[in-house]
RNA sequence: CGCGGGGUGGAGCAGUCUGGUAGCUCGUUGGGCUCAUAACCCAAAGGUCGCAGGUUCAAAUCCUGUCCCCGCAACCA
């Protein structure tokens, strides 16, 4: 999706994620969104801007009540746990977040019950008698479309639901149908991708005013409603206003003007209705700057199926380690980046798409050029960054000065100069896919670079000059694919850094979280002439190699008997 | 007439906004190379872009109609 170059005042920028709720692990669907998030993140950072990133998770509720009385523990306990789980989630997958909030903090409950009563004085929130359809199989008011239209029954549990009546408090949610209206058509990339937009704008015809209390005798886990010891503040403002705690609105007023409204909320396209209706109008109840963009992404289906636990397909980050074998989570970021190539659409998952995909691009290509160039240096140069010729002239680093069948160069000042702009306004526009394959096009580049110029033969033939600039243009590629793609691996560009030669601050307290933070700026500083390469172990093992070898050998002994045969 | 997304070589996808000889990855077949994780490089075969009309000198791309698949209920992003 295209997303038209701004020149905002500020370059700082707050990223959010959604907050999951409590109830289960996380799984790849979890997984997606954090990734991207983490890459704009990465990707921001790497360009020096300030920014600040927000995960964390939801934890009150009827499910979350229920799921913990089942299991004997008090909901603060029975969360306790599953938010372990989150963050460790997290951090193998290195989601390298500023702050992860829950739900059940005090800090939020002082920001939520201060949102309370502001939107409250502003009028905005009455009590009303509602009457309802109510399912005991659901433990919910059914709407009209949720009954069958003969029977009137529930369509899920077919019995007759029964009258109820409650008494809950209203948010006067439609008094602000036109400034959501105009908030929506303001920029033309509030909402991404744009086509979303459309669909909130036709949702904004019908709008009600939402119920955002429940009483307390039906949920008890959550965030009381100020004044009034029977009613239990409901999802929408609990869960909507972690944006706020998050960044300190109570709490640290500077940190809050730094980052708000500059928030990029990244959602699934499912609660696109909440982030792009019911928060923009909450915000203006309680009189507080507008987002500036809430971007609404795909779902990752596994095999072919939308990720359901009924149906047991569920895959968790944990789940592909053990598989496979991991060495880092990279591989599982690589593929769901390039899972999804028009962001915001649905991909998919499968075991052979992503082992297949993993091998070819990261093991055979991306890995296998850093170890068969490693190696080439360390037997062709005892092992250092070799030293172009003397008087050589820098701008014949250019490839197309250097050889034919070279990328395309616009004349600017280093190697690959065009990719690294293709590449950051890729980042910037959210189209991580796009980035990552022009990114593994460098790769393409000098794999044939070196078939093309054989430096086997070149050192045969001692041509030494040819060769120090071949190997030393690819030595140098492979440094800026590792910048380039650190915001989606940062750990195989940590390791192929750090082959290069360049010093690993790696710290064995955490070995998971390496020191590589590199910075847009190093893309122009080539690396050293003489620096002392560490050829290591391949950066990226081929998945399931055995298999592969195996199904490969049998392939060339039948060829090759074959051309005996013959 | 509910809303939205999608139907492009064997598989998975770009391209559709801004019409102009259909592109990428994987797979298949043949060849090359030997530095490398049996990886890498080259070449070939394979699609009239769901279907039918229309606009146009020209349509995957615009317009109309139509068929098929997926999501819009819980668990769940």
């Amino acid at each position: 999706m295209a997303v038209p170059h701004q020149a905002d005042s500020t370059t700082a920028r707050y990223f959010t994620t959604a907050i999951d709720y409590v109830n289960a692990l996380p799984h790849l669907g979890h997984a997606y969104e954090k990734i991207m998030t983490d890459i704009m993140v990465r990707y921001h950072a790497m360009k020096g801007h300030p920014v600040y990133f927000l995960t964390g998770t939801d934890e009150h509720g009827t499910k979350v009540q229920k799921s913990a009385a089942e299991k004997n523990l008090s909901p603060q306990a029975y969360t306790d746990q599953l938010v372990s789980g989150f963050k460790e989630s997290w951090q193998y997958l290195n989601i390298d977040y500023t702050r992860f909030i829950r739900t059940t903090e005090s800090a939020h409950y002082t920001v939520v019950t201060q949102l309370w009563q502001t939107m409250a004085a502003k009028g905005d929130i009455y009590k009303k008698r509602y009457q309802g359809l109510y399912c005991t199989g659901c433990e919910k008011f059914l709407t009209e479309r949720d009954l069958s239209p003969e029977a009137r029954q529930c369509t899920i549990h077919f019995i007759s639901p029964e009258p109820v009546e409650e008494e809950n408090y209203f948010f006067a949610l439609s008094k602000y149908k036109t400034a959501i209206r105009d908030y929506i058509q303001s920029r033309d990339d509030i909402i991404l991708p744009a086509y979303r937009a459309a669909d909130v704008l036709k949702m904004l015809d019908e709008l009600e005013d939402i119920s955002v209390s429940r009483p307390k005798t039906t949920v008890s886990w959550g965030i009381p409603v100020p004044d009034d010891t029977e009613q239990v503040i409901y999802v929408w403002i609990d869960a909507l206003s972690n944006y706020l705690t998050g960044i300190g609105y109570h709490s640290n007023p500077e940190q809050f003007n730094q980052f708000w409204p500059s928030v990029v909320h990244v959602i699934g396209k499912d609660i696109l209705r909440f982030h792009a209706i019911y928060w923009p109008a909450m915000l203006l109840s309680a009189g507080i700057a507008l987002p500036r963009q809430i971007v609404a992404h795909g779902f990752i289906n596994i095999n072919d199926t939308k990720i359901s636990k009924s149906i047991g397909n569920v895959v968790s980050p944990f789940d592909l380690q053990a598989r496979f074998n991991l060495p880092s989570a990279d591989a599982i970021r690589y593929y769901l980046t390039t899972a999804i190539v028009s962001f915001g659409q649905d991909g998919g998952f499968t075991e052979d798409e992503f082992k297949t995909k993993v091998n070819a691009d990261l093991a055979n290509n991306l890995g296998n050029l850093l170890n068969r160039t490693l190696t080439m240096t360390q037997k062709y140069f005892n092992g250092l960054v070799p030293t172009l010729p003397e008087n050589f002239p820098p701008e014949n680093l250019q490839p197309e000065n250097f050889q034919q069948n070279s990328v395309a160069s616009n004349g600017s000042d280093c190697l690959h100069a065009e990719t690294h702009e293709n590449v950051a306004r890729l980042y910037s526009q959210y189209e991580f896919s796009k980035a990552a394959a022009e990114c593994l096009k460098l790769v393409d580049w000098a794999n044939k670079a070196i078939n093309d110029q054989m430096p086997w033969a070149l050192y045969k033939n001692n041509q030494h000059d040819d060769l120090s600039v071949l190997m030393y243009q690819v030595l140098e590629t492979l440094r800026q694919v590792a910048i380039l793609l650190f915001p989606v691996m940062p750990n195989v560009t940590a390791a192929i850094y750090s082959q290069l030669g360049y010093p690993d601050n790696n710290s064995q307290a955490n070995p998971s979280t390496s020191c590589f933070k590199p910075n847009w700026q190093d893309l122009k500083t080539p690396i050293p002439s003489g620096q002392i390469i560490s050829l290591g172990p391949p950066v990226f093992p081929r998945l399931d190699s055995e298999l592969a070898d195996k199904s490969k050998k049998t392939k060339q002994k039948t060829k090759k008997n074959e051309t005996v045969s013959q």
